[in-house]
RNA sequence: GCGGUAUUGGUGAAGUGGUUAACACGCCGGAUUGUGGCUCCGGUAUGCAAGGGUUCGAUCCCCUUAUUCCGCCCCA
């Protein structure tokens, strides 16, 4: 049997059905927050992700997916997004566009080659967003705050929104320096991989599960008392707009993302659910001002998030939450002879074009199961063909909601329809207008 | 890159180095002369992930590979 790739998920039925409801919330709330949609190649050149990204850890030397083409070109498939969009902004000149600044957010596929596990696959879905050439800190709370509205819009509640400041980076090096200078003499006191964190990348010391009780690692100087004053009062700035758009946030001077070409404003949104496994940032994001030019751009502030989509439906599946996935049919058509079924081919043929959600039978089963299956489908009105009604024009039709069954003639099965699902919608019109004078 | 875990039908699973691989659900058919969700009866595996080895004989022992799940590293 061929099996599927390592970490790759074939995603069908229920769980296919969530994450296209979960994409729909997503493109309707990008269309009141005004931000266009984009798609970017699933492979880029390698090197665009090489510069991007830097060589200081283990991502572009052993985490990305690699191939030459039959061009001998080194390509790589995308491991985030972000990179291609930027590489995008500028090769497509739009910083030249009148319409500044550029809001975009993209929804697909990334490949990572990693060991997969708990909320880590070799192939995963992100939407993320990134606003390119505007460096209001009014921004940076918009771009928190649109993946706290989508949870909030989605019903999910047990999350914890991080954020941190690194400063410009004057204060990013200050800091940086200040850190390497206190760990020196405590070197040895850190767990193996902080010592070799503290050569590679000593800020994602403050990461580590393995010394977090270390008071070593608790006393060790925080962000925030190094950012110079410009940066504070951006950071404070951000603070504020995040409190006039009701975000609730904690300042954690331990998120310090992986990647160099983070500055200012960088934040994780944690999922607090129990249950969910050691992977549980749901989105995380930080303002990148220097990325453009890094990329052979014009110098371009830019701030982005990503989130993880199959993270997200985790989360959502541990809370318990019930999204609206109604697979639920309008009529399922039943027949047993041959001239039933020519009759039931046109029939569904016709409510289907007029807007119906319509099955039939095509196993060739009995009367019974075609009922079993009908109910099993969920449909709201069952058909049942008969030859000797159809003589007469005639159309048994049962509403499974009231279990009564009626003759329609054929030239008002529309009529019919019609007028009990709009009885239906009356009815839900209703309880909505309770609900709203209630509140 | 490192470590642990698992892999039996459509599903959940029991099981043993040796004739026909429990049980349950599901599905199909029948009881019901065209009407389902209850009941009863009957049917339902290319044979235990794939390949190799040990053995008179392996689904069960060993090795390899693939995939699963979980952790480390890393985290874009």
């Amino acid at each position: 049997m061929i099996t599927k790739p390592k970490g790759c998920h074939d995603i069908y039925g229920d769980q296919a059905r969530k994450f296209k409801y979960v994409d729909q919330v997503i493109d309707d709330l990008m269309k009141e927050y005004n931000y266009d949609f984009m798609r970017t190649p699933i492979f880029e050149s390698s090197e665009l992700f090489h510069r991007g990204v830097g060589d200081t850890t283990d991502i572009v030397t052993k985490e990305t997916y690699d191939f030459v083409d039959r061009g001998g070109r080194n390509m790589t498939l995308r491991p985030e997004g972000t990179a291609g969009i930027v590489r995008s902004y500028i090769e497509n000149k739009m910083y030249g566009d009148g319409a500044q600044p550029v809001k975009i957010y993209y929804n697909g596929t990334m490949y990572r080659y990693e060991r997969p596990q708990s909320g880590r696959d070799r192939e995963l879905t992100q939407f993320g967003v990134e606003v390119l050439g505007c460096d209001d800190p009014y921004i940076d709370a918009e771009v928190i705050s649109i993946p706290v509205n989508l949870f909030k819009l989605l019903g999910l509640q047990e999350v914890k929104v991080n954020i941190n400041t690194l400063g410009d980076n004057e204060s990013r090096n200050n800091y940086r320096e200040a850190l390497v200078e206190y760990f020196r003499p405590h070197i040895d006191t850190l767990c193996e991989d902080c010592q070799e964190r503290f050569k590679k990348n000593p800020l994602r010391i403050l990461d580590c599960k393995v010394d977090c009780d270390n008071p070593i690692l608790k006393n060790a100087p925080k962000t925030i008392d190094y950012l110079n004053e410009e940066s504070k009062e951006r950071f404070e700035t951000v603070k504020k707009y995040l409190s006039l758009l009701e975000v609730d946030y904690e300042v954690n001077p331990n998120i310090v993302r992986g990647l160099d070409y983070y500055n200012h404003t960088v934040f994780e949104i944690e999922a607090k659910v129990d249950g969910f496994g050691s992977n549980n940032v749901l989105a995380g994001g930080g303002r990148y001002n220097g990325l453009a030019e890094q990329l052979d751009g014009p110098s371009t502030p830019g701030i982005g998030f990503a989130l993880g989509m199959g993270r997200l439906i985790m989360a959502l599946d541990l809370e318990k939450v019930e999204l609206p996935v109604d697979k639920a049919l309008d009529a399922y058509i039943m027949y047993v002879s041959d001239t039933e079924k020519d009759y039931a081919v046109t029939l569904c043929q016709y409510l289907r074009m007029n807007g119906y959600k319509i099955e039939m039978e095509n196993l060739g089963r009995s009367l019974k199961s075609q009922f079993k299956q009908a109910d099993r489908l969920n449909s709201r009105f069952f058909i049942i063909l008969n030859d000797e009604e159809l003589k007469n024009d005639q159309i048994k039709i049962k509403d499974n909601k009231t279990k009564e069954e009626t003759l329609v003639g054929v030239d008002y099965i529309l009529y019919y329809f019609e007028e009990k699902l709009s009885e239906e919608l009356f009815d839900e019109l209703e309880i909505e207008e309770e609900i709203v004078e209630g509140e």
